[in-house]
DNA sequence: CTGAAAGCGCTTACAG
DNA sequence: CTGAAAGCGCTTACAG
């Protein structure tokens, strides 16, 4: 048997020449039209039959170029997403994006692309104008950003919480942040501080880090090596397993920096199994944001990125690069936000 | 000037026409490929100032079609999610999603459609095979399930959470799973319990309430009216006032059923406020999981739908529906899960 | 250095 | 009742 070059997939032809009839009829057949154009009932069965038989499946994209003309071709707009980030985060964003597209009354399709940490480069033959018109990123791994930058793509990119020469990007200022962190723990006379890091972490992560342990050893306040413990996961377990380390030092905090949000509730935990309560004896701060963190005991001060507004900004970016082909890439630095609850107080001024 | 058939968009054609080149050389320039095919700079120059000047974009589908030959073809799955939904229990489906499809090496494309609820037929002219081979539709209320019905799709639909004879679906037995939560409350010897639903509610939701309003009586629970009480929205607040009523009435209940995890901590707060301890004065039982049930003060009893499995479940559904067109609506009953925590004890053997 | 033609898979007037 | 042809927008051999 010969391989022809069109792939397994059965098209229109293919049923039509096996029946000894015309694409065009089969065409009307499955498309429900049969009575209307007085295909013979018999012949409509046929067609049927065969096309089950042969498993035909329409190809999406001839059918939407055939409507191109009458209907107008929204912007495909792909959203690369890091698997772990599959939460709530993604959510917020997603939601943004949702109300974005409404209120401005977008012609835009949204294609989820879910890819594991490091491994962005797996989706290299789908970053391109072949695939989508624009894509956003979410969640790089260094590695995933040294990709981008050695590579070409002809389609726009913004990248959610990284900065680059290169690309588009829509963050907030993360040295900053984590200046700010510290600042907050000698302002509020912490002499002794921990801090519940992440062992997978993208460059974002990286520089709240550096930014807070420059600052504390500016402010002279002491981070002990181990006051430092890095959580394997973003989760519960992971976050209590770390702060039982840190909280069983010798020198001992009084305040602890939680980056990332999934961890806090296992650190929280933590501070109460070793005696401790939060925030008389240890205040914690946690970069991230959770609707629960409101309502637990108590609250958790938290400073977080404001995600809807990055759903906004990003695909505003998106559209308008896609535009004016734009070659400056755009950045956007939006504001963190502090939210001050009962876990740790706020700045004393 | 007249009006061209064609959309508002631009086409290469154009481009080419004006600058008096063919469309070959246009494309050629346009992907980069200009100096390689040995265009001189001149020509690539006016192409590339052309179509920045005139905006153009390619088009996707064509460009797809094109490849379809060498690259096969996607399919293309929709999925209409309901626009408060849009946080953890969608994150949990698309998780899913993610890992069925890496596991299993499909080939498929997400495209995420949003939709606000009871308006599900404002994307009728999206849900066909014009634009897409399958759809997973999530969260509709019974207007939204009324249009499904009276409508015909030529494309396999899939159904999260509702029984219809019309079309495939996933689920659990919602009805016994409100039997079963008030069997729950009958057999740990609570006599007058409380309600905390949703004033805007699917199916499934108005099943479970239904099934446990019908087994309190059947076990002669009593449910007063005024320990009824229904949430505007899927918040704390919402929770938190609708429970106040509930626990402010004259026969006050030694049991609560929450019938949406979002309202849960709003509940808990209320108990605490009117100072009736959790589960020792009275039992909390809520519908709908999250991760930070488990670390609460109580946590939080839950029966929960399996997201994951649902997820892998519908899109095994779709795939099956569209290989074999398979006439007869298929359905996938999964069990609920029960995770009994502090908030409520479990069944008494 | 560039143009004309074929073809991706499909649907829809049009002709008979 | 059905077929042949045109065309959606694009890219790629092929020819010159």
């Amino acid at each position: 048997m010969e391989m022809k070059k069109n792939t397994a997939k059965v098209q229109i032809k293919q049923i039509a020449d096996k029946l000894g009839v015309s694409s065009g009829t089969v065409s009307i057949v499955l498309n429900g039209r049969g009575d209307q154009m007085r295909i013979s009932k018999m012949t409509q069965k046929r067609i049927q039959d065969m096309a089950k038989e042969m498993n035909y499946q329409p190809n999406i994209y001839a059918r939407r170029l055939r409507k191109s003309a009458e209907e107008e071709a929204p912007y495909i707009i792909a959203i690369f997403w890091r698997e772990e980030y599959l939460d709530d985060l993604l959510a917020r964003f997603l939601k943004g994006l949702y109300h974005a597209i409404k209120n401005n009354d977008l012609n835009i399709e949204l294609v989820l692309q879910p890819y594991d940490f490091g491994n962005l480069e797996k989706h290299h033959r789908f970053i391109n104008s072949n695939h989508f018109n624009g894509a956003i990123v979410g969640g790089i791994s260094n590695e995933d950003q040294q990709y981008l930058e050695q590579n070409e793509f002809d389609i726009p990119i913004v990248l959610i919480g990284r900065s680059t020469k290169k690309y588009n990007s829509v963050l907030i200022d993360y040295y900053d942040a984590g200046t700010n962190c510290a600042n907050l723990f000698s302002m509020r006379n912490h002499k002794i501080v921990g801090l519940i890091g992440l062992s997978t972490k993208g460059k974002s992560v990286q520089l709240i880090e550096l930014a807070f342990k420059e600052t504390c050893k500016e402010k002279n306040i002491l981070i002990d090596t181990n006051c430092i413990s890095y959580c394997e996961e973003r989760n519960f377990t992971s976050g209590y397993e770390s702060a039982m380390k840190v909280l069983t030092n010798e020198k001992k905090p009084t305040a602890i920096f939680v980056m990332d949000g999934r961890n806090a509730f296992g650190v929280l935990k933590a501070c109460k199994t070793v005696g401790l309560t939060v925030p008389k004896d240890i205040e914690i701060l946690v970069f991230g944001e959770n609707e629960y963190f409101s309502y637990s005991e108590p609250t958790i001060t938290t400073i977080q990125q404001p995600m809807e507004q990055f759903a906004e900004r990003s695909l505003n970016m998106i559209l308008m690069s896609i535009k004016n082909k734009a070659d400056n890439p755009m950045i956007q630095e939006l504001s963190p936000i502090f939210n001050f609850r009962e876990s740790c107080g706020g700045f004393i001024l």
